[in-house]
RNA sequence: GGCGGGAUAGCUCAGUUGGCUAGAGCGCACGGCUCAUAAUCGUGAGGUCGAGGGUUCGAACCCCUCUCCCGCUACCA
């Protein structure tokens, strides 16, 4: 074991429902947990669902469901989603669930206990739907500027947490940690909202009572975002268990879209200097999914779910397209055409032919049977610089140049063959030149699923069946595992099977 | 308004501290091969590197001006 490896994707507002949007951000979420386990690390992979809040309470009494019914019913759509596509998530925590209560309540008394908590009132214009205040100069015509409704005027007594406070030591704290908040585009733009100062902000409400009340003021519940960043904290034993906290925290990265991250990379940490906690090592937020180069929201007519894709692209489809066919960092903009044609390319074309070719005629022209492994080859370097390129963008989250690399691979065991003909060396009777070809590229096509399954899991899976490994790709360990014949594999049966990915035909 | 990021082949994008004929993938054209999922391999097509000016022996990369696009500027992944 490498040690603890904790990684979040956001928690879901229960009233949407999952599309594409928060598949990508998940998916990508799943590659790098899925890629840590392959190195020993004991990862833990958190996702949920948040479903406090006066939204989901309203829309609860129009269904005439308690809003945990109505919670119970969507959070069940994101796991269902998060199934489909393989998501390897090793908790799914949900805000209303007793563990969460517990943290949250120790975690807001220790805030307060340290004196970062004050009880003050506030007036002020107050959207519904957004639960937030807003000054004049905010509205759009007198209207919330998000939903374009009434706002109403509001007096409360509120308690607020003093973000203010922390405006130097957070400025201080991304200077001196570059990594913290990735990419460095992103770092900018929480830099330079910091240094616009900080304002303390209302983190109770009395209006409602869907929420978890304050331990020391139970006519209080939290307010909504309050809570939701605080299962980061619950997941790992918050306030329950002291002995797995210590082990799990600091998160590693929080995977998120661009939209909140001045929650994860502002509030949050504030909130954990408040609270005396160390703060995550790094929070990488993510450009958005376009859909014809709009936004994808619930709003949106161009709303597609992963259930959608899945029956023609299948979960490794899904998968391979959003992590590699769209910068990670940046918007980027999904079209159906766009991902039918690299589905085409690069799974069915170079990726499953290269199986295809290469397992028929290790059984034709083998027997079957993976031939001795050569030291040397035209292939072993191709391999070492895959697996170098591969280690080191992932460890950036440069995805697609990770798994570019291994497509280069996959290109260069198709020109080898090409190279080496060997279908011609097998009519002309040379058996030991076309074991030693195939045993190179079965060599290869080891590496290619060893490295591709954090990406492509089933296809990988099952071409390390074909190839005669035992096990699964996940049993391997790298850097080591994937260096050109660390395995001891001759003598191995081979299978042909059918079509990892099935080429999609488009009228 | 303020701060920040962009503008490079049909498309999506790379282009380190300025330096040989500006690159990749996809798409396209032509050619080869036939083991394979009409897959694959090779070659090519020639983009005033947004516009103008400047610095330099030399700039897509540095400076100035301009045009256009985008992000953030307190709560939808």
């Amino acid at each position: 074991m490498s040690g603890s490896f904790y990684v979040t994707t956001p928690i879901y507002y229960v009233n949407d429902a999952p599309h594409i949007g928060h598949a990508y951000t998940t998916v990508h979420a799943d590659v790098l947990a899925r890629w840590r386990r392959l190195h020993g690390d004991d990862v833990l992979f958190l996702t949920g669902t948040d479903e406090h809040g006066l939204k989901i309470q309203r829309a609860a009494e129009e269904r005439g469901l308690t809003p945990l019914e109505w919670a119970d019913t969507t959070s069940a759509r994101f796991r269902e989603a998060w199934a489909l596509i393989d998501i390897s998530n090793d908790d799914f925590i949900r805000t209303t669930e007793p563990r969460h209560r517990v943290a949250v309540q120790a975690f807001l008394q220790q805030v307060y206990d340290n004196g970062f908590i004050e009880l003050a009132t506030y007036e002020g214009l107050y959207c519904v739907a957004c639960e937030a205040y807003y000054v004049d100069d905010d509205l759009v015509d007198g209207l919330c500027p998000i939903h374009q409704r009434p706002v109403e005027s509001v007096s409360e007594e509120n308690y607020f947490f003093q973000l203010s406070k922390f405006e130097q030591p957070l400025i201080e704290h991304y200077e001196a940690n570059p990594e913290a908040v990735q990419p460095e585009s992103k770092r900018n733009e929480v830099l330079g909202f910091l240094r616009q100062g900080l304002r303390d902000f209302s983190m109770s409400r009395t209006s409602i009572s869907w929420g978890i009340p304050l331990p020391w003021d139970p006519a209080h519940v939290t307010y909504v975002w309050y809570d939701a960043l605080i299962n980061y904290a619950t997941a790992v034993g918050f306030g329950a268990d002291p002995d797995q906290f210590e082990y799990r925290w600091p998160v590693q990265y929080h995977v998120l879209a661009k939209d909140i991250l001045r929650f994860h990379a502002v509030y949050w940490p504030a909130m954990l200097m408040a609270a005396g906690l160390p703060l995550p090592e790094h929070v990488f937020a993510h450009g958005y999914l376009l859909v014809g180069g709009e936004k994808m929201s619930k709003t949106s007519l161009n709303n597609i779910a992963p259930a959608d894709l899945v029956p023609e692209f299948g979960s490794d489809g899904f998968r391979y397209h959003f992590v590699t066919d769209l910068h990670f960092g940046q918007d980027g903009d999904f079209s159906y055409e766009g991902m039918v044609a690299r589905y085409n390319a690069d799974l069915a074309n170079n990726f499953g032919n290269l199986a295809s070719r290469v397992l028929n005629m290790a059984v034709t022209y083998c027997g079957g049977v993976v031939p001795d492994a050569r030291a040397e080859g035209p292939l072993v370097a191709h391999a070492a610089i895959a697996l170098d390129a591969y280690e080191s963008a992932l460890g950036e989250l440069k995805f697609d140049d990770g798994f570019g690399a291994v497509w280069q691979l996959i290109r260069d065991a198709n020109g080898y063959i090409e190279d080496s003909q060997p279908w011609k060396t097998h009519k002309a009777g040379d058996a030991a030149v076309t074991a030693a070809v195939l045993g190179d590229c079965l060599e290869a096509l080891r590496i290619v699923a060893l490295l591709a399954s954090p990406l492509i899991p089933r296809a990988a899976s099952a071409l390390w069946t074909r190839l005669g490994l035992t096990g699964a790709p996940e049993d391997a360990r790298l850097p080591d595992a994937a260096v050109w014949g660390a395995v001891a594999t001759t003598g191995n049966a081979v299978e042909k099977g059918e079509s990892l990915f099935p080429r999609i035909d488009v009228p």
